[in-house]
DNA sequence: TTTAAAAGGCCTGAT
DNA sequence: ATCAGGCCTTTTAAA
């Protein structure tokens, strides 16, 4: 070997296929679409989906109508694992069996059958806890499609590009609640100039990854310290970030199903902490341990796959 | 033209 | 301690 150091990052590109992928495994651009990521868009001169993965890694993803999934990394990985593991680890195959797990779960419950026959292969993803954190402060009653116009706008302001890299911490920190409302943010925009702040200055950095390595109670317990943050938004980070996949994230659709389908006793009645438990207890008896990633398929029928397109 | 609803949370006042 | 109601911004679609 005569590889020398080099003052710049040696960015390289990275390329290569996961075969025998069938479509019950993953539906890529229905996963990409579910409302649990917001930044990734369809680059049709390349004929594929483009986003950034943690660490910065910029990625392609394409899937063909075969069972194969083609990708492209591009970044600097002289201090990270092989490309395929990065590629891998974000779309948490070999982790998860989502063909098997959903067969199970169409033969346990009807109403999950019905979603899972028009929508099959629905995956949690790993993404980056910051900008996964900074996503969900802005998802307050807000349509999915304002979500992204909103992170893309924050992106652009303090990163240049709407797509590329989500902005750093002390990035976001300098930038004034003022300009978050000029972009659109609205109420939002206090929570995320304080969090921003708080997570620059008050908090060890990787604070907000480092709650992988605790329990789901406890890592909810953090994140709701901050302001802005209460049950439902903690619990959607900690379902797409933090590992936590028995994390049901209580907003209107899933509580409109909960009411109707699986909690029937709590018809009538408003959303509150005792209810909201009983919810995610629901979800936790009828899916198990995975839960999470069946809520994200009932999710997908009501809230994406009921629009056009 | 007005109104409701959209991957909510905080503050207040009443039991 | 627990819960219902009002409020906060903006955008889009339906009435």
């Amino acid at each position: 070997m005569f590889l020398m150091e080099s003052p710049a990052p040696p960015l390289r590109t990275f390329s290569g296929s996961v075969s025998n992928l069938p479509r019950e495994e993953l539906d890529l651009s229905a996963t990409l679409r579910s409302g649990q990521l917001f930044r990734w868009v369809f680059d049709a001169e390349k004929g594929a989906w483009r986003g950034v993965i943690e660490g910065g890694y910029k990625l392609y993803l394409a899937q063909g109508d075969g069972d194969d999934l083609y990708w492209e990394l591009e970044g600097d990985l002289s201090n990270a694992p092989d490309a395929e593991t990065a590629v891998r680890r974000f779309l948490r195959i070999g982790e998860v069996d989502l063909a098997e797990r959903g067969e199970a779960w169409a033969s346990a419950d009807g109403h999950f059958a019905r979603a899972w026959a028009s929508h099959p292969g629905i995956r949690v993803l790993r993404q980056d806890p910051q900008e996964c954190f900074f996503s969900f402060l802005c998802a307050s009653v807000a349509p999915i499609a304002r979500i992204g116009s909103m992170l893309q706008a924050v992106s652009r302001e303090c990163a240049g590009d709407a797509y590329g890299a989500f902005p750093t911490p002390d990035c976001l920190a300098e930038t004034s609640e003022e300009t978050f409302r000029a972009l659109g943010l609205g109420f939002r925009a206090k929570r995320v100039a304080e969090a921003a702040r708080r997570v620059a200055s008050d908090l060890p950095p990787g604070f907000l990854a480092s709650l992988r390595s605790v329990s789901h109670d406890d890592a909810k317990r953090e994140l709701t310290t901050f302001f802005g943050v209460g049950e439902k938004i903690a619990d959607c980070v900690c379902l797409f970030a933090l590992d936590k996949d028995a994390a049901i994230p209580v907003d209107t659709h899933i509580w409109r199903m909960a009411r109707a389908w699986y909690v029937p006793e709590l018809a009538g009645t408003s959303l509150t902490a005792a209810s909201y438990a009983k919810v995610g207890q629901a979800f936790l008896d009828t899916f198990g341990d995975k839960c999470g990633w069946a809520q994200q398929t009932l999710f997908y029928r009501a809230a994406v796959g009921s629009r056009g397109t």
